[in-house]
DNA sequence: GTCTATATTCTGATAGAC
DNA sequence: GTCTATCAGAATATAGAC
């Protein structure tokens, strides 16, 4: 009898392979945009040819599909990481940062989420399920601090996509909407009903 | 001595062939993205050869920039037909709806006015100093309703970038964060400190 | 799993005749 | 101002050898 091997070196070797392509894909997207990734750079920056990338992905589509569930896994892992304060206000406003932070350290990587850039590309059932996943947890992170309405759950994202579209729109490398990050929240507060104090006040 | 003629025909062509130009830019932007506009179907759509477009434009991002110019003018006129109402929420509610309602209308143009889109693609000096008319109308629009500070500006642009976006990313064909502009502007208005009654308790 | 070779089509742009 | 001809290159994708 002999023992199955605890490790699957070639499975292993396939990942990274994988990983490679995606790095590179992520790195070109940053660089030059979102639409000059090409299977062609992609290939000569991990030394390979373009054609022994489709051993890796179905299509050029299917590396945007990846791209795209692990953007969206990133920000579950982020959120999952912070340690919120008591206090609701105060609550809010880590998550709103967090977030902010996340968007804007990518425009690449936001545009993929958040618009319409590719415009032939749709993610696949189980890459959409990553960001529905995403917007559940954010979901059940306002309920815990009593926003239950769908309305105010819409309003929520859009102090958030506003701020952050700002941003990279008109002040890409500062902190001009960043900074109008407590007073949105305060707003967003006052108007569902989220008592406490304000936090432009303290500090 | 021989009477100058009122009018110059060939100009007259030479800005339809022009206009013909844009238009079909204009149509295959929304019917496939802006980064799907090429000179080979412009041209084919209005018969023409490639090589005749650059008679009229000296590359393919100078039509670009036309259509970024013509979409600010495009801001600047629409909002200038407004009738305003006298009250400042009510009439904030108006620009608000107005703007709302432009931005939301093309989506290809929204991408080209407000998100880096077509990474290599700048606007001219000319093309930038329109943007930069529409805002300046905003930002008297603004003054005449008390606001000042700039910060409140920024407050406002982003109130209203934020629902255009959701809007486009999450129910494009609805009116879900469309029915959030009366509640935007008086969390505005609250927050500048611009009285009057709430807009959403009437009617 | 990676390669070579190739298919097919498209790209923006220029030269020069008419 | 529009045309033909052409450039020089890039795009995604497939077939089939190794």
């Amino acid at each position: 009898m002999t023992a199955l091997p605890n490790r699957d070196r070639r499975a292993e070797r396939r990942e990274a392979t994988r990983r490679e392509i995606l790095d590179a894909a992520w790195l070109i997207a940053r660089r030059d945009g979102l639409t000059a990734v090409t299977l062609r750079e992609i290939a000569g920056r991990i030394g390979m040819r373009p054609p022994s990338l489709y051993s890796h992905f179905d299509s050029k589509n299917a590396v945007y599909d990846a791209m795209f569930a692990e953007s969206w896994q990133q920000v579950i892992d982020e959120l999952s990481t912070i340690d919120y304060p008591d206090q609701e206000r105060a609550a809010l406003l880590t998550e709103a940062e967090a977030y902010f932070d996340f968007a804007t350290s990518d425009l690449a990587r936001n545009q993929l989420m958040n618009q319409r850039v590719i415009h032939d590309f749709e993610p696949t059932e189980a890459a959409y399920a990553v960001a529905v996943d995403a917007y559940g947890r954010m979901r059940d992170f306002l309920r815990g601090v009593g926003v239950r309405r769908e309305a105010d759950l819409d309003l929520w994202t859009a102090l958030l996509a506003g701020a952050i579209n700002q941003q990279h729109a008109n002040d890409p490398s500062g902190k001009r909407w960043r900074r109008q990050l407590p007073r949105l929240v305060d707003m967003f507060c006052d108007e569902v009903g989220i008592p406490g104090p304000s936090l432009r006040r303290a500090k």
